[in-house]
DNA sequence: CTGAAAGCGCTAACAT
DNA sequence: ATGTTAGCGCTTTCAG
């Protein structure tokens, strides 16, 4: 069991007693090989313990067999859920995944850019945080990219795979309305330079359809992050006791809404109603449990890599794909049926 | 703006007027180049979107400059958790991270460990699942593993990085008895090959070292499935209605605990105290907030990469590096003070 | 300090 | 069906 070097396709060829291409047919499955020699060759394989290297022929081919895929934050529920679909669609079309996080920081995002691009990596896909300019770059050089879950403007020609966030905020305010509420708070995402207030802008808009009028104080931005999200729900609850309802445009948003509530000893939904985007696991875990609107995660991811590696055709005409969302109602919100002052009554 | 093949080495020597040796200097930084070269050498690149290919430079130097990573579940917050240690570790050493998931089977592990080495990583750090045989094998291929989370029997040698869980569970078991509960449920992971009992050997050993019988029919053990899992918290809870306090030895037995104590119509704390290994994000937000171990996901994974990559020399001396874990006490547990029979009284 | 040359392990013509 | 050969893009002696 002496420490020797790794097996090569020329260890492999002379313990079988061939030449190299032979072995490359038998392992890249390409041309034709004898039985009885590939036999052999499969042996002395085994014996050697040779692995082809991927190196050796991605040099050769030009393709690494890999794809990069950069998210703002891997524990994000969503993200997650979105990270596996794009591990499972990879899967079956043979590439592996380099995974990376870039914390909604450009600087780092394109630091990830160039390492895939440097890893000569087949394509990547992203939910971008970042610059503009440096995808446009990166597009130059780099195969081929796909966005998920969120574009960036000006860069429309870039393919992409998104929720149907709009229509699903949509959904939420119709609900909301139809219970009776008319005060409904808005906690949402300020633009980190994505996807700038398109659920903000729907809230706008249905409510406007609905011929409700928009109170400007009860639409309030955070930054994507725990203590921001709780920040701006405290500040509205605390600020406006009249309203009856909060629609929080993301997990982050609800989660915070959902612990100031209880903060303030306000029950929901007799108190407040609180609905958000984004159905992950504790909306069901909740008391009560929060009525979400389901965004397919899994499926944007995907898609998102069978846009990516499979149909490169058929990419980036007709604009992004749209997936739908689903309203999940569940008990975090109530019919207004008189109106009933804060004062906590216990 | 022609669409021409991406710059290689040669090309930019040849625009610069220099050797290849010289901007090969110049990107990896080795050996020293005079600084108006280098300037010629840089703007030669810049000029042709020139990205050193990092297949030339692992063939030579046979290093991909990455490492694999498989999990069970990206999706699973605790795994997620791992992972962003895994990403933070490693791009401060300047790797990138192949990440896959197993989904507990080990013919799927054995795939993705086959493709990482074909890969050339560097290392690889897993959350095993599977046959101590494809480890093995794979030990003496693959540079290096370093286990995470969880150890393979009959492989210590490999080096590993795993949280305290007997601690956690023995603490999680001493606060419940010390509350004055008797009878305790104990919802363990049936063995996936992993880690087989740890958890519930603590949670025996401790009870015995309180002088608390240990009631066999209230350990039971379930798939790491959300299914499996709620099938066993209704089963013991419905089976005995005489529990006092449910120790779930995971988030997802957790979950099933809350959910099955819901659905029973149990009040938590008043009729059945509920506490957890793992604390996940939701642990907070539900009602009441559970009282949970929390294992450090981030700092093992972290570790783990360290281990894996840095001190290669010290590795696996010494046993598994065990990282602690801290109670953390919220409301879903409380004292027992009289016996009073479980009959609904809303 | 810099260039020329020899591979790293593999694939793909091209021969045979 | 199988062997030979020429690189893929890069690092690394070895000279100069």
């Amino acid at each position: 069991m002496a420490e020797r070097r790794t097996a090569t396709i020329k260890d492999v060829a002379a313990a079988a007693g061939v030449g190299i291409a032979t072995v490359s047919r038998v392992f890249s499955g390409t041309g034709s090989v004898g039985a009885a020699t590939r036999e052999r060759v499969l042996a002395a394989a085994r014996e050697l313990d040779y692995r082809p290297s991927a190196l050796g022929r991605g040099l050769k081919t030009r393709r690494s067999g890999g794809i990069g895929l950069i998210v703002p934050d891997v524990t994000d529920p969503f993200c997650a859920e979105l990270v596996a679909g794009v591990l499972a669609c990879a899967r079956t079309l043979g590439e592996h995944v380099i995974v990376d996080a870039a914390h909604g920081d450009p600087a780092r995002e394109a630091e990830i850019l160039d390492r895939l691009v440097e890893q000569r990596v087949d394509g990547v896909i992203a939910l971008p945080a970042g610059r503009a300019a440096d995808w446009r770059a990166a597009a130059r050089v780099c195969s081929s990219v796909v966005f998920a879950d969120r574009v960036l403007p000006g860069l429309e020609e870039v393919p992409s795979v998104l929720a149907d966030d709009a229509g699903g905020v949509r959904s939420l305010v119709e609900y909301l309305v139809g219970l009776g509420h008319r005060r409904i708070g808005f906690l949402g995402a300020a633009a980190a330079g994505a996807a700038p207030g398109v659920r903000e802008r729907a809230f706008r808009d249905t409510l406007g359809q609905l011929r409700v009028p928009v109170d400007e104080d009860l639409v309030v931005a955070a930054r994507p992050a725990r203590d921001a999200a709780y920040a701006a729900a405290a500040g509205l609850l605390q600020r406006r006791a009249d309203v009856t309802a909060v629609l929080a445009a993301g997990h982050l948003l609800g989660e915070a809404a959902v612990l100031v509530a209880r903060e303030l000893d306000l029950r929901v939904p007799a108190d407040v109603s609180i609905a958000m985007v984004d159905d992950v696991a504790w909306a069901e875990l909740c008391d009560p449990p929060l009525t979400a609107v389901a965004r397919p995660a899994r499926d944007i991811g995907y898609r998102a890599c069978e846009l990516l590696l499979r149909d490169r055709a058929r990419r980036g005409r007709g604009g992004p794909v749209v997936l739908p969302t689903e309203l999940v109602v569940r008990g975090s919100c109530g019919a207004l049926r008189a109106a009933r002052p804060r004062p906590g009554v216990r």
